[in-house]
DNA sequence: GCGGATCAC
DNA sequence: TATGGTGATCCGC
């Protein structure tokens, strides 16, 4: 591979060749490159590519020159501080969870295959001559492989059948996986119809004391089935029928491993006949539910198990197709698998991240771990961070899916483009196109984005960001055909020669600009209360989508809250590692999904709740004022499983802001917490708690949100006061408050920006005054700190496809970073920690290291370890203090209980992290009295 | 907030 | 003849 990468050769690197694929080993790539290059020269594709070469080629020639200027001393001071962050990342090290990722075999192409067994034995693809979508492991030893434009496939195997996309078919596929992903981990983190991540710990555990018969699956012939619990009753049905049967598992002949039956592992007990008995290791669960996925739907997946989704990724893509492949839960098993991986293989790095640091001589993930001193001086600390994790084999530990989506987009490639009415034609139903999206998901945002190609592939974008939050035809195209014609002007003589044209909305507005679709206190904690599908919770807007976009009133004689805390604060990571490292402790508790914090949280006021609704049933100002109907988007249903197509364009979430937040409409306030007390009359004067559901006497929003933070954090019942610092020179509320819908900057100043900024999310979830301390101030965030809202339960990242993602270190020469010596000194005291000690939110323990990416890697820990369990039964529960995590101790102790995590779905990436989130080391404030 | 780049699927 | 669509993040401005 280096090969390719290293170039020089004279044509372009990144046109070459990509086989970074499974079944593409051993081609003969001089052959098939020629084959590419020459197919494409002269076009304006290849110019355009050649262009975009030369661009990445010059930042590699700058950071050659940047390199050449480090000192040894600049190197000497790096590496010493990145091997004491190295040290403290590697002894918080989690191995307690074992990570499936599954990835379907050439999914659409075996779909096909199975349902014209005609296919079966020719090389053949998916897509239409001008691009693939995947193809067969025949057609792969071609060369031909996704991402690649039809006739150029033609010209490599010139029997190559091409079957257009079907995507009904696919999705309905999906769904009968995804039912058998859910029977191993109902929060598995769906990452496109044919891939997803699954947590089998919680699995094992149960199935350790499973009799046989629940391990017993029949085989496809069978129809006597056993332990298969209704699953069977729909043996592959489907018109399908007719070609599929007995195509059976071999869809491809270079199967290394063609398991169905495979004996090898010890474990495993064939059971004659017609079914088949599975062990209770991991190994065996996986190969069950690969199995039961090949008997359900005739189509092989691969899996890859790992203490981690960084690994279990890797290992998928091991012994594909139809294999699986693990990475014992061990320091040295993983450090092992490590050291030859290339860079390439893991998620995040792509083709120009490769060049990057093909440059600098790595090539593979040991390589990395030798230069992170250089890296650190060369890198932007989100990617270095990155490079750091991924030299040590560390990656995300839980499934946490992200947050709602940021945009929406729609776009169309076409033939060469000239005239202004047709351009002006096209754009307005793009506009058409997105505002009925829009709708689908009662979404408003205030972002335009116009997107032109031209006929020389050459991409721009111009943008606008409206007053209001828009979401009709009219509204978009207003906007976007001010843009375009701004283009088209510019122009001017000339014409715009366009291939492509795209509009995107973004800056969603959170419930504020939103209508009443803000969903009632009540209906949040309803939806929390029910479990992991709790995520939903506001969903608020759904049905929304027919109110006219400005608002409709309130339900008279209501409290409005706007919305509550979806995610709790937490800290972000980096990209691709979300929440994990993270340069930056962010709080901003909204865009999370759906932590563990949160859901504790939920819980808690579930509790609440109930006890209240049966003390008192009859009060109908308490429900009827607040409970919403929300729960009927059926994108933010709950479902645990969902679709992700990223394909069709549908994903689901949507929600906006995060936090509730209590509108001037005064209603009968529900009765005091827990309280069997009587009943507080409607006063006109007071508002009701949502958390203590304690009267405070006052109309002041700020009162009453500081009110809020302080019941929140459990420092009181009473009508506050003061006490709360939170306000620390920022004057917003900070309790309830409503975190700004806008996007959250990504400027340089991030850090800046948030601390100083009032409506962060931090101050909105500040009920936990450590954050507030210097200690967890966050840094920046990576990303988006926005309140996002949340909807159906989610939680962070990763995501999908929110997920954040690696990025390349595009920016080694940039000025600041330039200077190894400033760089340095960041890593010691990074803006806004200097000088003080980061306290753990979770177990109150000071950590020794400033250094947010091992920091937030203790709190993941915690969180895993000490949180999750707090979610569990009552009983195991018990108080538990919090104790220390196992921070810097090895990761003995693991806890049992892992509670549910609840999210319902997820979608976001794997890489990202865990939730960490902020929180106060206030004395009194311990997780512990928070959620009890 | 904007615009260009990268990445993933 | 002919090189996609959608969503997200990063980073310098």
């Amino acid at each position: 591979m280096e090969s390719t990468s290293a170039d020089g050769g004279g044509f372009l690197s990144r046109m070459a060749l990509n086989d970074n694929k499974a079944g593409m080993e051993g081609l003969d790539r001089e052959r098939i490159n020629k084959i590419i290059i020459e197919s494409s020269k002269g076009s304006r594709f290849y110019e355009n590519e050649a262009k975009k070469e030369l661009q990445v080629n010059q930042r590699i020639e700058k950071m050659t020159l940047q390199r050449a200027q480090i000192t040894e001393q600049q190197l000497q001071k790096a590496h010493t501080q990145v091997e004491k962050m190295v040290n403290e990342l590697d002894m918080s090290r989690d191995l307690s969870r074992l990570i499936v990722h599954v990835d379907m075999d050439a999914f659409y192409a075996a779909v096909e295959m199975r349902d014209c067994p005609e296919l079966k034995d020719k090389p053949m693809a998916v897509g239409s001559m001008s691009m693939l979508s995947t193809s067969n492991y025949h057609a792969r030893k071609f060369g031909v492989r996704a991402a690649m434009p039809g006739f150029i496939a033609k010209k490599l195997c010139p029997n190559l059948v091409i079957v257009p996309c079907n995507f009904d078919k696919y999705r309905a596929v999906s769904n009968e996986i995804r039912k058998i992903f859910a029977a191993y981990d109902p929060n598995f983190m769906p990452m496109s119809l044919d891939e997803a991540y699954l947590d089998f710990t919680d699995h094992l555990e149960q199935r350790i004391s499973w009799p046989e018969s629940l391990r017993t699956h029949c085989l496809h012939t069978d129809i006597t089935e056993t332990a298969c619990e209704g699953e069977l009753q729909s043996k592959v049905p489907q018109e399908s029928e007719p070609c599929v049967e007995n195509l059976s598992p071999l869809l491809f002949e270079d199967s290394p491993s063609s398991t169905p039956s495979l004996p090898p592992s010890g474990e495993k007990v064939e059971s004659g006949g017609g079914s088949e008995v599975f062990g209770t290791c991991v190994e065996e669960a996986v190969r069950e539910m690969r199995f039961r996925i090949e008997q359900k739907t005739t189509l092989t997946a691969s899996a890859g198990i790992a203490p981690n989704t960084m690994i279990a990724k890797v290992c998928s893509d091991k012994n594909k197709p139809n294999g699986q492949y693990r990475v014992p839960s061990n320091r040295g098993a993983v450090m092992d698998f490590i050291q030859t991986l290339p860079v390439r293989k893991v998620s995040g790095i792509g083709k120009v991240s490769e060049k990057m640091l093909s440059s600098l001589g790595i090539t593979t993930c040991a390589h990395l771990g030798q230069q992170m001193a250089l890296l650190s001086l060369m890198f932007s600390e989100t990617a270095w961070h990155h490079f750091m994790m991924i030299s040590l084999g560390l990656g995300s530990t839980h499934m946490e899916r992200d947050g709602e989506r940021k945009s929406m987009s729609t776009e169309r490639t076409f033939r060469e483009m000239s005239v202004v009415e047709e351009q002006l034609s096209l754009c307005r139903e793009l506009c058409e196109d997105l505002a009925a999206d829009m709708k689908k998901e009662g979404l408003r945002g205030k972002t335009i984005t116009l997107k032109l190609k031209n006929v020389k592939f050459e991409v721009k974008s111009r943008a606008c960001t409206l007053p209001c939050a828009v979401a009709t035809t009219d509204e978009i195209f207003a906007a976007a055909k001010d843009l375009l014609k701004t283009e088209i002007e510019n122009v001017s003589p000339q014409r715009l020669q366009l291939r492509l044209m795209g509009v995107r909305i973004s800056t969603f507005v959170s419930a504020d600009d939103k209508k009443p679709q803000q969903k009632s206190i009540v209906g949040f904690l309803q939806q929390g209360s029910s479990g992991p599908s709790h995520g939903i919770v506001p969903n608020s807007v759904k049905e929304t989508a027919s109110h006219p976009p400005m608002e409709r009133p309130p339900p008279a004689g209501s409290h409005v809250l706007e919305q509550l805390p979806q995610k709790v604060p937490k800290l972000q990571g980096l990209p691709w590692a979300a929440g994990q490292t993270g340069a930056q402790v962010s709080v901003a508790g909204e865009n999370q999904p759906q932590s563990f914090f949160q859901k504790a949280y939920a819980k808690k006021l579930s509790l609440q709740v109930k006890s209240l609704s049966e003390t008192d049933k009859g009060r109908g100002s308490v429900c009827s004022g607040f409970t919403q109907p929300g729960t009927d988007n059926p994108k933010s249903r709950g479902a645990a499983i969902e679709m992700h197509e990223s394909a069709q364009g549908l994903l689901g979430p949507s929600g906006n802001s995060s936090i509730t937040r209590v509108e001037p409409v005064r209603v009968a306030p529900p009765e005091a917490s827990g309280s069997t007390s009587g009943a507080a009359a409607p006063d006109p004067e007071t508002l009701t708690c949502p958390v203590c559901f304690g009267e405070v006497r006052t109309t002041d929003l700020h009162v009453f949100n500081r009110h809020i933070d302080l019941c929140l954090s459990g420092v009181a019942t009473e009508t506050p006061t003061d006490t709360d610092s939170e306000s620390d020179g920022d004057g917003g509320p900070k309790g309830f408050t409503v975190i700004d819908e806008g996007v959250p900057e990504k400027g340089a100043d991030r850090e800046r920006q948030k601390r100083s900024n009032p409506e962060d999310a931090l101050s909105a979830f500040k009920t936990c005054d450590a954050l507030r301390g210097p200690s967890v101030t966050r840094a920046e965030d990576t990303g988006d700190p926005g309140a996002k809202e949340r909807r159906s339960g989610d939680e962070p990242l990763l995501d999908h496809h929110g997920s954040r993602r690696v990025h390349s270190p595009q920016r080694a020469s940039s000025s600041h970073r330039g200077d190894p010596a400033s760089q340095s000194s960041r890593l010691e005291a990074p803006p806004g920690h200097e000088g003080s000690t980061l306290i753990c939110p979770v177990c109150q323990v000071p950590q020794n290291s400033h250094d947010l990416t091992v920091f937030n890697h203790h709190v993941d820990l915690c969180l895993n370890q000490e949180v999750l369990h707090m979610l569990a039964p009552p009983s195991s529960s018990s108080s538990s203090a919090l104790r220390p995590p196992v921070t810097a101790k090895r990761g003995q102790e693991l806890h049992t209980a892992r509670p549910n995590k609840g999210k319902s779905k997820r979608r976001g990436p794997p890489a990202s992290p865990p939730a960490k989130k902020a929180k106060g080391r206030g004395s009194q404030n311990t997780i512990d009295k928070f959620f009890m």
